[in-house]
Parts: C-alpha cells; structure tokens; sequence
DNA sequence: CTGAAAGCGCTAACAA
DNA sequence: TTGTTAGCGCTTTCAG
C-alpha cells in the first residue's frame, strides 16, 4: 500500500529491507525452498503481504533459467474443437507450477511461424502444436528449441518429437466403411473450404480410399467459409441436395454443419435415415440435444489435451527426453442417422 | 545448425562472434533500432538465420522494463461466449506488437487470485479480466500493478480502471419489459446454477425487477450445472412445464439451453409463441440454424474484446493513463418465439 | 554509425 | 539456518 515511490514496483529489496532479511532468505522463503526458520519466514510473509509483493518472474526466470509456462498453438478459438483441447489441457497442468500461454494461428503458417518465435523467446518448458505440418522454419525452430514439442490433433505425418493424436485419414476411412456397409451408395461430402484444415483434407482423403474400397466415388461435394455453421449446414444441404436429389448419404466435416444438414432434412420430412444418411464428425455434445443423434466420431479432443499436457509436465518433472507417440482411436457413434443392417 | 553444443540456446553474443559484429549492434538490427549500415545489417541478419538465432525476451524484457504481453483472464473457455472475446481482443491486438496471454479461473475467486498473481509476476503490459467481482487481494493487485486493466463484459459495479461490457442488469431489465408488454404473466427462468456467474445473477436480479414494475412475480425457476446446454435445455424445460403447466413465458440464462427449449417445444407440438413465448441471451451464431429463432439479445462479445484490447494498446503506445468506461448497448432480438403486440 | 560499461531483479553456488 | 558473490542475456546510456 503505502510506498514512498507509488510508480515503481516492488522489488525482492524492498521487502528485504521492511523484514530486515536478507534478500536471499526472502527469496528462499517466497519460493519455499531450503530451510528457513519459523520465525524469519513470518516476518518476511508479513512484510511481503504488507507490502503487496509481487514478485518478478522475469528476472526469476532469467537467473534460474527455468521457465513455468508451456506455449499452445492452435489455429482457432471459433471452432468449439480447440477450446476443449484448451480445457484438457489447462485441467492436466493444473497442479503442476506448470501455466499455459495460447497462442492462435487462424490456420495461417505465417501467423503460425510468427506465434511461435514469440513464444519461444520466452523460453517456455515445452510446446504444443496443434498439426503436424508446419512451415520450414517453424519446424527447424521446434527441432532446435530444446524443449518437449508435442504436436496434436493428428499423427499422420512426421513428428517433431511428441505426438498425440488421432488419425484422421483412419477416421475418414471406417466412416466410409461403416456407410458403404450400410448399404448407401450416393454419397456426397460437405465440408469447409479451407485449404490449411490439414485434418479435415486426411479425413475427405482417407474417407475416399474408403468409399474406393467399394469401387465407389463421392457423388459430389459441397464446400463453404465463414458463418454461422449450423445455418451453413442447412443451406449447403440444400444446394447439394437440389444438385444432385439422387444422394442417399451427406458426410460432414464437422458435427456443426451436420447437425444444421439434420434440422434441414427434419424440417423438410426427409426421411433420415431411410432415404438419406448423415454423419458428422467431432463428438460435440450439442448433439445430444438434437431430435435425433447425428452419426458421428469422437474427436478425443480433451483427452488429446490432457495427455499432451501430461508428457510436458512429465519431461518437466524427470527431465526425460524423447519423442513419444499417442494414437487415440476415435470410436464410431452410429446415432440415428445410419440405417441399421 | 550446427553448434559446439548443442544443448544450449544462443545468445546474442554467438550472432556476434558468427558475425563479426558488437552484440550491441546486434541487438540493434534484431530490433531496427537506431541507425545501422545496410552493410553490417545484413551481416548481422544473416548470421542470425544461420544459427536459429531466437532472442531471450526473459533478459530483455528485464533489461528494458518492457513486456509486450497482455494479461487476459477469463472464468471458462466452455462457455462459447469467451472465445468470441478472446478472438476480438486478438484481432485488435495483431499489429500492435502485443501479445495476449490467457489464464482461466473456472469461475472461482481463489483461482482468479491465483492466475491474477502468475500474471502479474510477469510484468504485463496490461490486464484484461472479466467480470467486476474480485477477492479484496485480487482487487488489491489490481489497483496497485502500475497497469492498464480493463474489467470486462460488466458494468454494473465499480471498476478498479476502464471497464468495456454491458448492464446485465439493464438486459434483464429490458427483456422483463418486453415479454410484459407481449402480454406474458406466467412467466418461467431456466439458469445455470452458477453461485459465482455474477454476470447471470445480475440479469435474472433486472428481469425480476422489470417484471417487479408490472407487479409480476417470477411463476417458477429450474437451475442446472454441467452437462450439454442443449440437452439441459430439453430437460429443464420438460421438468419446469410439468411442474408448473400454466407457464406462458420461458427465460432462459444463455442461448444454449434456449435452444433446447426450443427444440423440446417443437418436438412436444407447444405452440410457440402463441401458448409459450422463449427467449435467451447472447445472440450466439448458433440460432441462426435452427428451425426458428429463438428471441435473445447480443451480449456484444467481440465487440467488448476489440474495445478493451484497443485501451490497453492505447496505453501501449500514448503511455495514458485513466480509466475510461465504455457501456455498449445490447439488442433485443425478437426473433419468433415472442408474440408481436 | 558502432562499441564499452553497467545493471535490470532475481537465484545458483558457495561460505559462514 | 542465513548471508555473500556472481552472474543469467539482454538493453540503456554514454563515448567514441
């Protein structure tokens, strides 16, 4: 409170002097380390509460050389996936000294290269990325930091070091499997147009090896930007369904726009899923309060954040060093909108 | 690349040995700085490339007094509402220079302290926080960090410096009018049970005044925690109309579980407006989609993020100091699900 | 235009 | 249990 210099802040030296302790002992006392006695650790408690201490991270940062955050990069807040990723992970370091700082890309590998070298000059403990692909330099930065790097969401590709993640081409496949066995034959894709959602292409990839499988192609596809997504899901379906009424199933990219492709063939009386089938993808609960339970799969997005928050936390505590690699497997959740066999 | 040993970063001094070149002016063409020969430049420039040079921002920052991150602390990032802020105050903040550091406190007053303090021991250029309630400490750092801090979302209460939001109390207000002069009597709140949701408490305390006005009382009331909205949605209302038939008017604490009610009424056959009237808050994306729209009024996120990040940047640069208050007006949108008059 | 010296606030390592 | 001495890697300031 009262400070004869109220611009300045306080320092480990102000409370030094009103507890008449050392600086040192302070510190030692403020960090909870080496053994102090009962009694001067009161005393500078007191001052340093008295006082308002606060104390510099930075300088503690650069004398110890030991940094507690860990940089997350994602590409964005909009998408409901990331937040939970966010929500994983800051749940995981939540007892562990250990803070996150996010950092969000917009999917673009400049903005991506840009957030990265910001946060690696603070020297955080670790880092993790989402997606496996990056531009040269962000990833000759990632090799070289020195740090634990687990790269998310996704582990078709190469990793840096840590990798946690699904296979989205994998995801893209048994879905098509799953349809196929059902017995649909006209399918079409609805997705978003964005050339950098590298996980949302594998999964258009490996969804059509799978429909190849069957000898069968994407009847046609559909693709927007921007928006609200439901809304987009509503009229996408109805533009692809207008173009081309003979489809018999829609696979989304997202449960957003699969959820909108739901309410519009609901409110149309289109018969789902006898004469058309729907799947999204994600696993996001808002599903579970639509008329009907869209198809879909389980992204494992807070798991993905717990465990790669987990691996920094572990090489933080041991001191381990090494690329691990964590393949969760999305389970298929038919809902509804699947004919039955 | 290539380095003696590879387990230690480098410094400025490695640019300048690989160079040939002072560390000071090193550091100066790292920051354009100062004047410096094309010449000497590109040597530096180049050299730096080389060896993967990143800048330690712990020493410089402590060097300079100067830390280019923002503070921004939110209660949830589940919540849909915060990562519209937060993508409205990294909008603003792209060019200038500042970088935001996010910290979630989960709605309680000892983790915001908590977050409040990790922050703050880094020097940030400014806060960005939610929200006027805070513990008398978080309060006590607040006033005394020597920083722009821009309270968010709220303004009903008495702000440590500027504060950017709304009256929730005033958007209770205004919906309670609006529904009375609709001709509803029997009217219904649907919330979240959420002890430390100040900004919910104060909405329902203005609705009930508005309805106070008419010398209406709150008919019934359903709180729920966790869980899908949507979902919760569906539940809460079948529960509050079995328990209390006569209702004419459902109020509901966010757009979420809004949207399940609605979904409930249509699938039950309930004409609404006409025998039940609906309404939220937020003005989520999300109602865009749905079958009709359910009536609600913006709670003005991004706007409030981009308001509150150009203070701080302002700050930034002009080096003012004082605090302003922006109140924005929320909307009232009837969307269909209120009778006209 | 370039460099040398000093020090930001803290902690590691050692000494007492 | 406590204190002292040196820096951490950079930037400020002042001199060339």
């Amino acid at each position: 409170m009262a400070s004869s210099d109220p611009k300045r802040t306080l320092t480990l030296r102000d409370v030094s002097e009103a507890s008449g302790v050392s600086e040192m002992t302070v510190s030692r006392v403020l960090r909870n380390r080496g053994d102090v006695s009962e009694a001067t650790r009161d005393r500078v408690l007191e001052a340093a509460r008295r006082l308002g201490y606060v104390p510099n991270k930075i300088a503690g940062a650069l004398a110890s050389q030991r940094v507690n955050l860990v940089g997350v990069i994602v590409p964005s807040l909009s998408n409901l996936v990331f937040p939970e990723v966010l929500g994983g992970i800051s749940e995981e370091l939540e007892d562990t000294g250990l803070q996150p700082v996010f950092g969000v890309t917009n999917y673009s590998a400049e903005k991506e290269e840009a957030v990265l070298y910001e946060m690696l000059s603070w020297r955080p403990s670790g880092v993790i990325i989402a997606g496996l692909e990056h531009s040269p330099n962000a990833r000759s930065m990632l090799e070289n930091a020195g740090i634990p790097i687990v790269e998310i969401m996704d582990v078709d590709g190469d990793p840096v070091d840590s990798v946690v993640g699904i296979s989205h081409r994998r995801a893209g496949l048994e879905m098509a499997r799953a349809i196929v066995k059902a017995g649909y034959r006209r399918i079409g894709f609805l997705g978003t147009k964005m050339p950098h959602d590298h996980r949302a292409r594998k999964r258009l990839e490996g969804f059509e090896s799978g429909l190849a499988e069957a000898g069968i192609e994407l009847a046609d596809r559909e693709f927007y930007s921007g928006g609200s997504a439901l809304l987009k899901g509503r009229e996408m379906t109805d533009a692809i369904l207008k173009r081309s009424p003979d489809l018999d199933f829609l696979y989304y990219s997202n449960d957003m726009i699969g959820a909108g492709g739901l309410l519009y063939c609901l409110d149309k009386g289109i018969d789902v899923p006898g004469k058309v089938g729907l799947a999204g993808f994600n696993g996001v609960d808002l599903l579970d309060g639509l008329p009907r339970r869209l198809a879909t799969m389980d992204a494992c997005r807070r798991e993905i954040g717990q465990r790669a928050a987990a691996i920094i936390s572990g090489h933080h505590e041991a001191g381990m060093i090494g690329g691990e690699r964590i393949e969760l497997t999305p389970k298929l959740q038919p809902g509804d909108t699947i004919r039955r066999a």
